[in-house]
DNA sequence: TTTCATATCCATCGAAAGGTGGAGGCCCAT
DNA sequence: ATGGGCCTCCACCTTTCGATGGATATGAAA
């Protein structure tokens, strides 16, 4: 018999981490090497079990999952990252790809579906669901947010005024109107709740 | 040896469901009798399966999971619910506590809560986990909103105007502006982006 | 170097939203 | 039947928002 796949799983909620780990410990060629609950501990534990592929959620209490997967990486380059996540929103998706994560899976795939895709990533090749690559692709060809606009998306989300967004920006409520006007824009929003909504659904921000 | 308890799991994301399987059939006192991953599955399955103890989602495509325990218990009124969630809002807790579920679990509970929680209410009697319910207590003391406040938040949080949701409920713009009035002060927002927040944020409304 | 995107700001305008105070009809419960 | 909540509508007013059409500066890209 073969090495077995080392896999480490990073997953916030215990009831489904604990079952994730009752599934593919039943798999003859997978071993799990460990398991997390937040971003930190993933760090922590990474460089102690340096597992084959790692199984991660985005959505992490402390340190989320894209950046706990940056940070591995910036000691471990060759780490492979299976992004595990609900697709609520496709940002958080796009943001793991650039930070380095070879494998996106949606936790509505299925039992069979998750173990072609590590044994896949295991082998250091990628994998992306048609659904989610269709996203991606609409990703990059849609309008991305400048800096300044995803600030005042946020505060809009955080249900500040154009006076309140100027004051905490330290810029005039005239610029501000600026930003807001871009954003309406891009993100095809009639007025500020549409964008805050749009924001949502797109996974540009997070409810406060 | 004593009967085993006969557990049906209602869950829409495969891998979740299928690691909640994999858990539990490892455990001496529980039988995995069906799983579900929507509403109307769960309808048909429990007519089919009578399970003693139902461990069911809130979050269902087709038939969401309140509506599911209603109508399941329109057929069998002692068949019993434990709602399995993620909290993101305490509204659907609510109704479903009203649908007649018996207990509430947090998908971030760990084994060992989950197990007492399914002999419990095996066993006739209830549990709600303190967070749970100190956000109920809170609802109760809270604000209730009626079904014309619902309705214009819904459509707030669509993204329509005070014009375009008189036109949609037959109603006059005033009206409306009497119902965000409303809406604003029961929620304590200080406009209707913080109300659709908020809403989102208390599980009142969805995003669309 | 020139162009482009970004970020900053201005003035002005009309439309939308929100605040206030009221009023009448309805149904339910005390 | 008297009150209270809900739904409906009105008028008036202020504030905010969004639309438009600019201007200037900066830094990166072509």
């Amino acid at each position: 018999m073969t090495e077995r796949i080392r896999v480490m799983l990073v997953e916030d909620h215990a009831v489904v981490r604990q079952g994730l780990i009752a599934l593919l410990t039943t798999l003859p060629d997978i071993e799990i090497v460990g398991s997390a609950c937040d971003g930190l501990e993933a760090i922590e534990l990474f460089s102690k079990y340096k597992p084959d592929v790692t199984l991660m959620d985005l959505q992490l209490p402390k340190v989320g999952g894209v950046e706990a997967i940056m940070r591995i990486r910036a000691s471990y380059p060759s780490a492979r990252f299976i992004v595990l996540t609900t697709f609520d929103g496709d940002e958080d998706i796009f943001r793991a790809m650039q930070a380095g994560a070879k494998a996106y899976l949606l936790k509505g795939s299925d039992l069979e579906e998750l173990l072609t895709t590590i044994r896949t990533v295991f082998m250091g090749k990628g994998r992306i669901p048609y659904a989610i690559a269709e996203k991606l692709a609409e990703r990059v060809s849609g309008q991305q947010l400048t800096a300044r606009e995803l600030g005042t998306l946020e505060r809009i989300v955080a249900g500040r005024s154009n006076k309140e967004i100027a004051a905490d920006l330290n810029i005039s409520e005239a610029t501000v109107k600026s930003h807001v006007n871009s954003l309406l824009g891009k993100l095809g929003a009639e007025d500020r709740t549409q964008a805050a909504i749009i924001g949502l659904q797109r996974g540009f921000v997070r409810l406060p």
